[in-house]
DNA sequence: GATGAAACAGCCGAGCT
DNA sequence: AGCTCGGCTGTTTCATC
């Protein structure tokens, strides 16, 4: 993991799609050398997909929202299942505090959402839901910098 | 946007890498017609970007939390431009409830989390902080499937 | 890690349905 | 009008240094 491991990572988080000759002129070696670096930070787990984003208004999932559930902790093996399959689940936290659990979901609409959390709230617990009214930063990476002491792979 | 598009927009979530050549034999059509149908996508605004996942245990962000801030509604201009310029941010939302805004963050430690909420706390206003203990699903899509009425676009 | 050749994918035009 | 099929261009991959 050196500079150009995490300039190639930098360039791959704003544009996957990037070619591997664009991606050679900005680190200044050969494209050989770019496609066996993408291939190790790969295996290495670094790099762990690549994925479009999709403006959700757009295909009509018009409510976002996060809901937080108070779960027993016998529970989570049936709740961690249970939401994997619901492809409105984005993403899923367990997490310290009163909730346990915390999820950011979209909907088409509020009626859906509320479905949703009565069969939330009938199967495994109370929660509470804030809806999502505007996004100023929407899901991203995290920019990498030279660490203080070099990570030998 | 027919069913053709919804596959092209499910595989690039799925694997934003894939080639025209993959995706044409995935939906039957050939590799001029999808790259037309992508950028159709693209202008659209329906797709919106290709990123690269990553895994940031294993590039030294240990710590993942959920802070909730109570904001003044007009602290909203500055706050906005600072969460942005902070690469430890990865989301910000604004939603309903006790606490206006919700974001996601990633640090190193718990010393640079606290300390980012401390900053928080002294230019803004009151917190609540929740730590991520795992993550049964990552963010991640919706997958689309077949509405009830098509949308010509 | 660089170079050059071969394989491959992507792009643009013409013709077709 | 949109799709497919051809050839040309650019990109990726592999062998060698």
């Amino acid at each position: 993991m050196d500079k150009i491991d995490r300039k190639i990572v930098n360039l791959l988080q704003q544009n996957a799609r990037a070619s591997l000759k664009d991606l050679s002129k900005e680190c200044f070696i050969s494209s050989p050398a770019i496609a066996a670096r993408i291939t190790k930070l790969e295996r290495a787990g670094i790099i762990t997909g690549y994925h479009s984003s999709i403006n959700m208004e757009q295909i009509g999932f018009h409510v976002r929202a996060f809901i937080q559930v108070q779960l027993e902790p016998r529970q989570k093996q049936e709740f961690y299942p249970y939401i994997q399959s619901i492809p409105n689940v984005i993403e899923c936290n367990c997490v310290t505090g009163d909730y346990s659990e915390i999820m950011e979901v979209v909907f088409p609409s509020t009626t859906n959402l509320d479905d949703f959390i009565n069969t939330i709230q009938q199967r495994f617990g109370k929660t509470s839901t804030q809806i999502v009214f505007s996004t100023s930063v929407e899901h991203r990476g995290v920019e990498l910098q030279a660490p203080e002491q070099e990570n030998k792979e």
